[in-house]
DNA sequence: GTCTATAAATAGATAGAC
DNA sequence: GTCTATCTATTTATAGAC
């Protein structure tokens, strides 16, 4: 592996996941992402095998390094739940083009089996917008280990796909326009809101 | 025109929204279509002049059909908004190929505008999920007139984005696993406590 | 309006020289 | 590892017979 190699396999990667989450995987072609990366046509297959494979091979380290940051952050020290919220809404926002992309893909298969066997491997987690489980268990720091089981998915399906929502719509439309109230502090303070007002409703429900 | 010409195009219609649905515009071809529909493949260019203008006429269609169910629901007599978001959630299910198809066009589109304008014409709302007027409205009247209109959007967009996440994510993965409190009967209790939950902020913030 | 046949462009993938 | 050239398959769209 010279350096020339790792500079092209990495322009390619590069190049095909923000390609992927604009156009999708049937809307980009090899001979589009090599023209961008400014590498020969034929490399994409050298160094990827096919372009499905390369396909997955983005996805599956863009949920990966997802997974990770989170991870980071929620180790680093004590967060309130409103402090992770607000990190996985800029996390996710500063890797819009993977979330764009594990949610297209996510929206396209019709058998969900293939994406979580494909995820697996690397990480214990089922494949699917990473930190689940880490804001799950945030929910429960917070409300107490009393918190009913029927609560506690409903407290995290509601904050979880309230994030991954806005954020895709941020990355996609927003960013475009001059909405009012969208701006991305309007959506952290947002964010925050509902945060307070899940976690207020959970602890009055497990009292 | 005769009976098979409307068989014809009704039948091209019909399965043409449910494979772009299901593979997105450039993961459907026209022969594909012609196949399953079991029409001749001319006679898609005949009736549509072109793939691409096939598929604005259902993305129209599909909206216009949306605007109009929601539209009838709330003229029908006075709902609450929870049973208004529950109706917009049941709407937005039955329709769900509609929902997944818009929802994938303006994740794959760069340009929003052309997706606003493609939208006008038969309604005078902007194209983008149906409804947001007529959920504003709602909201207005359950808290009052005095509402601030920072909290008017911050509710009228937790509430929307929630249930098109929800039947977006339904429509696509729950309904094939059998996730805990995944139910559509769990999903419509979730949307019932998250309206009353927002509700009852929104109330005392205009308090 | 429906069909067959085909044009014209583009796709993914590979063989083989360098 | 990178390139050109090319194979094979598939795409949208149309022309022309019926």
């Amino acid at each position: 592996m010279t350096k020339e190699v790792v500079d092209t396999k990495e322009k390619i990667l590069e190049v095909a996941r923000v390609m992927f989450a604009e156009k999708g995987f049937e809307g980009t072609s090899v001979r589009d992402i090599a023209k961008v990366a400014e590498v020969n046509v034929a490399s994409v297959n050298y160094h990827f095998t096919s372009k499905e494979n390369l396909f997955n091979e983005i996805l599956i380290k863009g949920h990966n390094e997802c997974a990770q940051g989170i991870r980071d952050f929620v180790n680093e020290k004590d967060h309130s739940l409103e402090e992770l919220m607000v990190y996985v809404f800029r996390y996710f926002l500063e890797r819009s083009p993977d979330l764009v992309s594990i949610f297209k893909m996510m929206m396209s298969f019709k058998d969900p089996e293939k994406l979580i066997k494909k995820g697996k491997g690397t990480e214990d987690e089922a494949f699917g917008p990473p930190g689940g489980k880490l804001i799950a268990d945030a929910i429960i720091k917070e409300v107490g280990a009393n918190i009913k089981d029927e609560d506690l998915h409903w407290g995290l399906k509601t904050l979880f796909s309230h994030v991954v929502h806005i954020t895709i719509i941020s990355a996609c439309c927003i960013a475009k326009e001059d909405h009012p109230y969208s701006t991305h502090a309007d959506i952290e303070k947002g964010i925050r809101r509902l945060t307070r007002v899940v976690l207020q409703e959970l602890k009055m429900s497990s009292k």
